[in-house]
DNA sequence: AAGCCACTCGTTTCATGTGA
DNA sequence: TCACATGAAACGAGTGGCTT
């Protein structure tokens, strides 16, 4: 298992741009490009990766401000934000949508019994101006969870290769160190998966029951990694009609197409069409709790009885 | 076949940022 | 000050290949 870093500050470190090492311990304030806000790996003391690829190339995003920050609290949505968040507006709504169409919301509660109340990520709604431009789309406010990636295993590894390149004399022109692949790091879907799990359990049905709909935004690998494990149960495509829950995909776009969203440097990124799920609900729902088949023999066998004897149970 | 080892995968714990 | 979200790192178990 490999990895390559794909993004070191927000610079595509194969686009040939010069990568400048980031010096400085924790508390160090450098600027994130693709939110308003300064890169919190820096300011923790660790490496700005915001990306990197498996060993088949596919981009996995590690850092939770590459996709769509949601933070800080007051900050502007920078140009790159709202370039995504378009984009999957356009996918839910329509290829008409402009930003005027479109209005946000960051980190929302939501509103939970039992428990105190979690967040959402977003809440997007149809603008007036859409509304009336639009009087036939009956697709309404959506609850929108984003989830670029996740962490890797071995981040030590990672961490300690970077930190070579970074004092290296020649890390200013030359990318060498940076670009070596590094063994034993893998990324891990299942982990951001389970925690994702649980929280759209809940969020989901307070979207549904809020006459909303819930949509993840996901990186390629997680759509990839979960629809494997929903295989067996064919869900109806429910596109343009009733559904409440949608799952996109956001891959790497090296054509730079029109649909793209990137920085200056970035690698760049679009809503990947051949990965999208329209469905609704309850039967995501059903499909999650049916992972697992049944197996009789779990129950039959040979057990160990509490006073010593091994016994057969038939 | 048994033991050893490297590697991977998933879990748990810890730390930090953030906002209520 | 508290709780949530989530990344970092350590930990533990399973697996498969290699050697003896």
């Amino acid at each position: 298992m490999t990895v390559t870093v794909a993004e070191y500050l927000g610079i595509d470190v194969k686009s040939g741009k010069s990568v400048q090492p980031v010096s400085g311990g924790k508390g160090t304030q450098v600027p994130c490009p693709f939110r308003a806000g300064s890169c919190s790996k820096v300011s923790k003391g660790n490496k700005p990766v915001c990306s990197v690829r498996d060993g088949s190339g596919e981009l996995w995003i590690v850092c939770e401000h590459r996709l769509c920050a949601t933070s800080p609290k007051d900050a502007p949505l920078t140009e790159y934000q709202s370039d995504v968040l378009i984009s999957i507006a356009r996918t839910l709504w329509g290829p008409s949508v402009e930003k005027t169409d479109v209005a946000v919301r960051r980190e929302v509660p939501v509103k939970t019994e039992g428990r105190s109340d979690s967040r959402a990520d977003y809440v997007m709604v149809p603008t007036s101006d859409f509304r009336s431009k639009d009087k036939t789309n009956t697709v309404g406010p959506v609850v929108l969870e984003m989830q670029g990636g996740g962490e890797t295993s071995q981040t030590g590894a990672l961490t300690a290769q970077v930190g070579k390149w970074e004092v290296e004399p020649s890390a200013a022109t030359e990318v060498g160190t940076l670009i070596k692949p590094v063994t034993s790091v893998g990324t891990i879907e299942a982990n951001a998966w389970r925690r994702q799990q649980e929280q759209f359990l809940y969020k989901g049905n307070v979207a549904v029951n809020s006459f909303g709909r819930l949509v993840f935004a996901v990186g390629s690998k997680l759509y990839d990694y979960l629809m494997n494990n929903l295989a067996s149960t064919a869900m109806q495509d429910l596109r343009g009609a009733n559904w409440t829950l949608a799952l996109v995909a956001i891959s790497e776009d090296d054509q730079k197409s029109d649909g793209s969203f990137s920085t200056t440097d970035s690698v760049p990124l679009k809503i990947d069409e051949n990965r999208l799920l329209f469905t609704s609900y309850p039967k995501f729902v059903q499909a999650l709790i049916n992972q697992g088949g049944s197996d009789p023999e779990m129950f039959r066998g040979s057990f160990l009885r509490l006073d010593g004897p091994t016994i057969t149970v038939g």
